[in-house]
RNA sequence: GCCGGUGUGUCGGAAUUGGUAGACGACCGCGACUCAAAAUCGCGUGCUGUAAUGGCGUGUGGGUUCGAUUCCCACCACCGGCACCA
């Protein structure tokens, strides 16, 4: 009989379905496992091949966790609000909550197609009002403990979204979703306030067990600096406050620079001589992009502020003010004490400006550049500090400036509150009112879910509106607090909300009461295992994260972190080596793939394709090699086999080297090297006979991986029950091992010959079997062996003279 | 510029407490089966050489070692992240 992929395939899915093989039922006696895939984007293109990488990993994980005896939670939902389902809608005047249906719809049969072990009773959806009340909910919460607050201040604005954008989402000047220029805009919006978490964030990586690149990735983003607070008197006597991590070269500070958009700037303005040039910086400084103002190769500019100076604290000495744009007014202080002898972007400008150079800190020339070793060098020119290294003087300066109310030790992070609102339609709506009398007025809870209005028009305006603004009948209402005539919020929120809990849910989708019981919560969480894309490691896997923090410290869920491991995937390419695009022509559809050779084909070959953490191109030839691989195991097994269960004398050891090797493989994420185990064993039983036992070994260890052919063929050899449903195989060390042992004979440490020896042989026999060789004989004669080196049943070395 | 990663046959990739480089798969070649082809099964396959105790070979150049893809030093190339963060 042939391999009929297509009829097991569905068979089996079927058969999973009807007798939910797969649900997460609680159950306190067993130890539990929550596997966790990123829910995918239901677009309009239906499945992509990038898919089914990470989400065939962690079902092959919970597969084997179930075999082990885990009661395991590997759930999958829909991350279903957004701009692409709002833009299709537009263009195709369809309703978008229609086309999320709708591909929801196709999603599902494919993933179902693929055979995956998701829970499907479990399916959570983000555009659903019950699962969106939730993030409302969540929202209300943040902003009765202060940490969403409605703020105006310059933000990102995507000029084709026509919306604004985290800080997240903008990737060197451009919008991260559709490539388009990000512009700044003045804009009234709602923060959520992050940097409250940045410590608790950063401090907590450490204990996580996530692959160092994302820690790496987010340390970096948060950003944390260690440094002192500096406050400066000025001539016109307002305190001028900076911020800086070598507070040691306080005395090197030979003059100030703020940012343009600095508030001193506006108050000194009428008292400076030259205001009329620093209103020309300041407005030139006002229309450039982020991007212009942060190109590193261009020259440093500025303007002196005539008419103001500062005094250094250290020296007494008067300095003077500028303003010039390499200073942000978004970090620290928007103001630099000006050190040129030890920062290089100061020294820049002093050498621009012909400003004094000092040095403070010896060990290099500070006339040719700045001096910015920390380690070597010791301060000189700076009173009680001279003589000092830079941590110790670090710390004299500190106290000094403690002491003397002239500053503090503080910290910075790069770190920027979240913008949260989004002018756009398809998302969930704030639950605010905007009152007259009241001012901001949360919805009570009763009032939720706030559904989005169903309406015909929803398209994007340019005036920095949202939609649903337009929509009077919704926008007018009551205020909750005193009942008079107020507004409702008409922003929605970012893409990112509905991600920021989902995993919550999983563990008790149905509840309309809470937003999961805390004995669900208490029982599932944390999730142990959450592979995900590394281009959300500083946007989703934070923003969850700190949502995680915050609902852990008003008592809703019961552990500090959300995900105890994060791995992550490599993208699948093209054939051609170029990332997949239909422009290029070189997608492939999983449903194609599927059709010509079956799902565990396409399981096996995309977990067999590289080293998961890699990126790695499609071959069509290789999936084919899987394809084969298949028809070998079925030809091997598509008759009853009779006889005994114990394994064959023959591939007694290839058997217990693979069960060790598929195990420990697919714990690291190598299954590359687990399928061609795999591969190596089905090699072993064609030239041997292999036993019934040794049948039963290769569908179980297979089963995970290529769950449909398994469980046919489980079926035709009369195993009983399910080949998912039994026990994975253990394996015994010492069978692992041949009687007799192939070992390397060296001579001067190249490679002559090999011979064979019993297993675990002493020194001195390993020699015997050496100097027996003839070609050893050969070479060796006429000279003296002066040493010899031993790898118990690995190699012998001679060395001869 | 800074941080991180990678570099191995024709290709995807194996192998690192230093110990037979190239597992497994693809490609290609040969053989069996077949009237024939496909499929399947088996064999071969790093480069080079007529041969040899051949020679060379894991980005490049050095070093340590009986022995280096693995350790050390210097460099090159590519990929990713950050990028005037004081």
């Amino acid at each position: 009989m042939k391999y009929e992929f297509t009829r097991i395939e569905k068979k089996w899915q079927r058969k999973w379905e009807e007798e939910k093989t797969f649900a997460a039922v609680p159950d306190e006696g067993k130890k539990k496992f929550y596997g966790l895939i990123e829910f995918p984007y239901p677009s309009g293109d239906g499945l992509h091949v990038g898919h089914p990488r990470p989400y065939t990993a962690m079902d092959i994980i919970s597969r084997k966790r179930r075999m082990e005896g885990y009661n395991v939670l590997f759930p999958i939902g829909f991350d279903a609000f957004g701009l692409p389902t709002e833009n299709y809608a537009i263009k195709n005047k369809v309703h978008p909550a229609d086309v999320t249906k709708k591909n929801i719809a196709r999603f599902t049969d494919q993933l179902k197609m693929l055979g995956y072990s998701f829970d499907w009773d479990r399916v959570v959806d983000t555009t659903d009002p019950a699962y969106y009340k939730w993030t409302q909910w969540i929202f209300l919460k943040l902003f009765e403990k202060g940490l969403a607050y409605k703020a105006s201040m310059p933000v990102n604005w995507c000029t084709s979204c026509k919306c604004v954008l985290a800080n997240e989402e903008v990737v060197s000047g451009v919008c991260e979703r559709c490539g388009s220029d990000v512009v700044r805009r003045e804009k009234s919006q709602w923060m959520l306030k992050i940097t409250e978490y940045a410590e608790r964030l950063l401090d907590d990586l450490d204990d996580l067990d996530f692959i160092e690149r994302v820690k790496t990735q987010q340390r970096n983003w948060i950003g944390r600096s260690i440094g002192a607070e500096i406050i400066f008197d000025t001539t016109l006597g307002d305190k001028l406050r900076v911020f800086s991590t070598r507070p040691d070269t306080l005395f090197g500070a030979t003059y100030m620079v703020v940012s343009p958009e600095h508030e001193l700037v506006e108050k000194w303005l009428p008292q400076l001589s030259n205001a009329d040039e620093v209103e020309e910086y300041r407005s030139a400084a006002a229309k450039k992009s982020d991007f212009e103002r942060t190109e590193l190769s261009k020259e440093k500019t500025g303007v002196e502020l005539r008419g103001v100076r500062a005094i250094n604290p250290a020296t007494k000495q008067e300095i003077p003010v500028f303003i010039s744009d390499y200073v942000l007014a978004s970090y620290g202080t928007g103001a630099i004490m000006a050190v040129p002898g030890h920062d290089t972007r100061d020294w820049e400008f002093a050498k621009k400006f012909g400003l004094p150079i000092v040095e403070v800190v010896s060990g290099g020339d500070v006339e040719k550049e700045a001096y910015t070793d920390c380690d070597t060098g010791i301060l000189v020119n700076s009173g009680f500090l001279n003589g000092m290294s830079v941590e110790e003087a670090i710390k004299a300066m500190s106290q000094w400036l403690t002491e003397n109310g002239l500053g503090r030790e503080t910290v910075n992070y790069k770190l920027r509150d979240w913008v949260f609102s989004r002018q756009r339609y398809w998302g969930e709506p704030i639950p605010i009112v905007i009152c007259p009398t009241c001012g901001y007025v949360p919805l009570p809870e009763d009032q939720l879910p706030l559904e989005l209005p169903y309406v015909e028009y929803y398209e994007t305006t340019d005036t920095g509106e949202s939609p649903l603004a337009a929509m009077t009948d919704w926008v007018e209402t009551t205020c909750p607090t005193c009942g008079g005539p107020a507004k409702r919020e008409t922003d929605i929120m970012p893409q990112w909300a509905g991600s920021s809990w989902y995993f919550l849910r999983y563990a008790d989708p149905h509840n309309d009461t809470e937003l999961a019981s805390r004995k669900a919560l208490e029982y599932w969480m944390p999730v142990d295992w959450y592979n995900g894309g590394m281009e959300h490691t500083t946007l989703h896997l934070l923003y969850s994260r700190f949502w995680h923090k915050f609902l852990y410290d008003i008592g809703v869920v019961q552990t500090k972190e959300p995900y105890l491991k994060r791995t992550s995937h490599g993208m699948i390419l093209g054939e051609d080596g170029q990332k997949m695009s239909k422009s290029r022509g070189n997608v492939i559809n999983p449903n194609d793939v599927v059709a010509e050779f079956g799902a565990d084909t396409l399981r096996l070959y995309i977990m067999f394709i590289g080293d998961f953490e890699k990126t790695a191109p499609w071959s069509a030839n290789a999936v084919k090699g899987c394809k084969r691989f298949l028809d070998r195991i079925w030809n091997l097994a598509e008759k009853r086999v009779s006889g005994s269960e114990e394994y064959s004398a023959a591939n007694e050891v290839v058997i217990h080297r693979s069960i060790k090797k598929v195990s420990e493989d697919i714990e690291n994420m190598k299954f590359n090297t687990a399928i061609a185990q795999l591969m190596t064993l089905v090699n072993a039983y064609y030239e041997t006979a292999p036993s019934r036992g040794d049948i039963k070994v290769l569908l179980t260890l297979l089963s995970p991986f290529a769950p449909h052919i398994a469980e046919e063929l489980w079926e035709i050899q009369g195993f009983g029950g399910m080949a998912c449903k039994t026990p994975w195989p253990e394996y015994d060390e010492a069978k692992m091992v041949e009687q007799q042992r192939e070992i390397a004979v060296q001579v001067g440490g190249k490679l002559r010959t090999t011979v064979f020896i019993p297993n675990d042989a002493a020194d001195d026999v390993m020699l015997q079997a050496a100097l027996a060789d003839e070609k050893i004989k050969k070479i060796v004669e006429g000279k003296e062996i002066v040493r010899t080196i031993t790898v118990k049943n690995k190699l012998i070395n001679l060395i001869v003279r």
